[in-house]
DNA sequence: GGTCTCCATGTGATTATATAACGTTACAAG
DNA sequence: CTTGTAACGTTATATAATCACATGGAGACC
């Protein structure tokens, strides 16, 4: 299903994650975004990072280091912690994916080259992850920021709860 | 600007954690209020449970798990890593501390006993953390939760940045 | 007082997550 | 071609968290 509200709906509200989509197409447009962005910038967009994001793209959820290592050595790769640890290191210093503190793992930005400070909503019934927008300037963590002479340089935010699906099975 | 002042202190906002104050007297005022929640709500507020927040008290920053089960070990308590992870799921599960996600690291509560949905401003350069508040259902997080049908049941908000005093340092 | 149950504690063992350190290789710049 | 730098692969180790099971204490109940 191409949900058409993934293209062009309020940036403000944009819970990409508990909805299906076309997914052939967000991964070929966010790698070629990528593969872009680094030839732009300088970076290189070698085969393991690339395979990297084409597995979290893939996966379209978050996955541990170590389930991205196992995923990597299939695809031919080293086989050791390291080998994952810096593909995703590279993916999140770049914007491309996203590290879910609370759940040790990594997932792909569902904003790709957009500038933007996402926040999460897990799903603590089935682990699923939605992206969405938070605003950490105007926030009330904000105002504590300035008020306490604090220079925030990027912001988590993470919300645990139950996702729409999830709900209706409680219900039922 | 949130409005409530938790004491009788010198600090304007919320934000303790940068500044001094008087340790012994929060030592023995918190360690006093969980006591008596935990006598009125019927929880046992064990020896290593009370060790454990006393030393997450005195410290006065976040502390991971084995440092912690250490400190525990020096004062005669078990030693192996359940016993510090016991404490602390307890401490946290209470309101009487917090984890730090990005830090996996728990630290003292600063406004114990208040309802509250903590957020945190951690030092890249000091560790530092300070607690403030946040307003999750206010956030665009919240807007964004309730268009998709997430039900949020705790929020996160970790803020990482320069504390002002490393930032007095970097100027120098 | 007995004793039953529940919860907390202690321990050994294991799993999961992450980084250090080092040599080798690929690549672009000069 | 040389050289500086970043990326890669590997070994080893550090750090964080949980599992599984036995022991023990406090209150409920008779």
């Amino acid at each position: 299903m191409t949900s058409g509200n993934e293209a062009a709906k309020p940036p403000s509200t944009d819970p990409v994650g508990f909805e299906t989509h076309d997914h052939a197409g967000c991964i070929t447009s966010a790698l070629a975004a990528a593969e872009a962005h680094c030839a732009s910038g300088g970076l290189r967009f070698t085969p393991v990072r690339r395979q990297a994001l084409e597995i979290l793209l893939q996966e379209h959820r978050a996955i541990g280091a170590y389930e991205m290592l196992d995923k990597l050595r299939s695809a031919g790769f080293g086989s050791q912690p390291p080998v994952a640890y810096r593909a995703l290191e590279f993916l999140v210093a770049n914007g491309f994916a996203h590290k879910i503190e609370r759940l040790n793992a990594f997932i792909a930005c569902a904003h790709p080259g957009a500038v933007h400070s996402p926040a999460f909503m897990i799903c603590r019934m089935c682990q699923s992850v939605a992206e969405a927008q938070s605003a950490p300037s105007r926030s009330a963590l904000g105002d504590a920021a300035r008020a306490a002479g604090f220079q925030i340089e990027r912001t988590m935010v993470e919300a645990e709860g139950i996702c729409p699906s999830c709900a209706e099975k409680v219900d039922a």
